[in-house]
DNA sequence: TAATCATAGATAAATACAGTCCATATTATC
DNA sequence: GATAATATGGACTGTATTTATCTATGATTA
């Protein structure tokens, strides 16, 4: 069990944002750039994030990508959960009726992550 | 990211070897009944346990399973470790030489999982 | 020696991850 | 309106991981 890559760049890519937000629209291709990944595959992550609601983009010339949510407001888990999806790292599907509680505590446990990945913000990011 | 299939079996064996540890060695056969998995995979992921040091095995007849550690001490953490292996979730990689801030957060986050992990034990479930 | 047990290896199907390529739609500018 | 600059979407590929199964081998007891 490990993060994506996706993740990494989708924070990375998300505290670059942060950084440079003075800036007007940041488009693909200097990102693409500054980030050493291909374009189109930069893309399906800004798009993920574009969905989430965590930044806007515009099409056309001029266009590119820019923050929506302020920037003190958007927390890690906002950008991991974009790309990982909201589903419990642990499902049982065993004890079919009743509630397992093996499961109980592997998503209080995760959840304890979850906690701190939502107090975090990008903002924090030296 | 998601825990193995492997994980949840490994947590659901550990526990039912809890409630009988009264028993005897437990063999294989009876326990894959049990579980409702093929034998040969079931013993896959025995061993990983056993070469975690958690559970003995011993071959020939009336050969089989039971605990080593005592009951009270095996951790959730012991076995989803013995499964999934000792890595973080979260690994930048872009950063060469300094140390990456995000990673850093990720991996408090990560450890707050894990400390609750490590409290929690098998014979804590009802 | 025969029966009972665990272990290891080879293999295979299914899924997920990481990434590329190409076509399409939108917008500003000339 | 044409063109250039931009994002989006779909199809596709290669690789790795997961989830198994089957078979052979080794150990132990009776």
């Amino acid at each position: 069990m490990k993060y994506t890559k996706a993740t990494n760049y989708a924070l990375h890519i998300m505290a670059y944002l942060v950084k440079h937000e003075s800036k007007e629209n940041l488009s693909l291709q200097p990102l693409a750039n500054h980030m050493n990944i291909s374009p189109t595959y930069l893309s399906k992550i800004l798009t993920q994030l574009v969905k989430a609601g965590l930044i806007g983009s515009t099409a056309g010339v001029n266009g590119g990508y820019s923050l929506i949510k302020s920037k003190t407001e958007i927390s890690f888990y906002d950008v991991i959960q974009a790309i990982e999806g909201s589903g419990s790292l642990f499902t049982c599907g065993m004890d079919e009726n009743s509630q397992c509680h093996i499961e109980k505590i592997m998503r209080d446990a995760e959840e304890k992550m979850v906690n701190h990945l939502k107090e975090k913000r990008l903002y924090d990011v030296k």
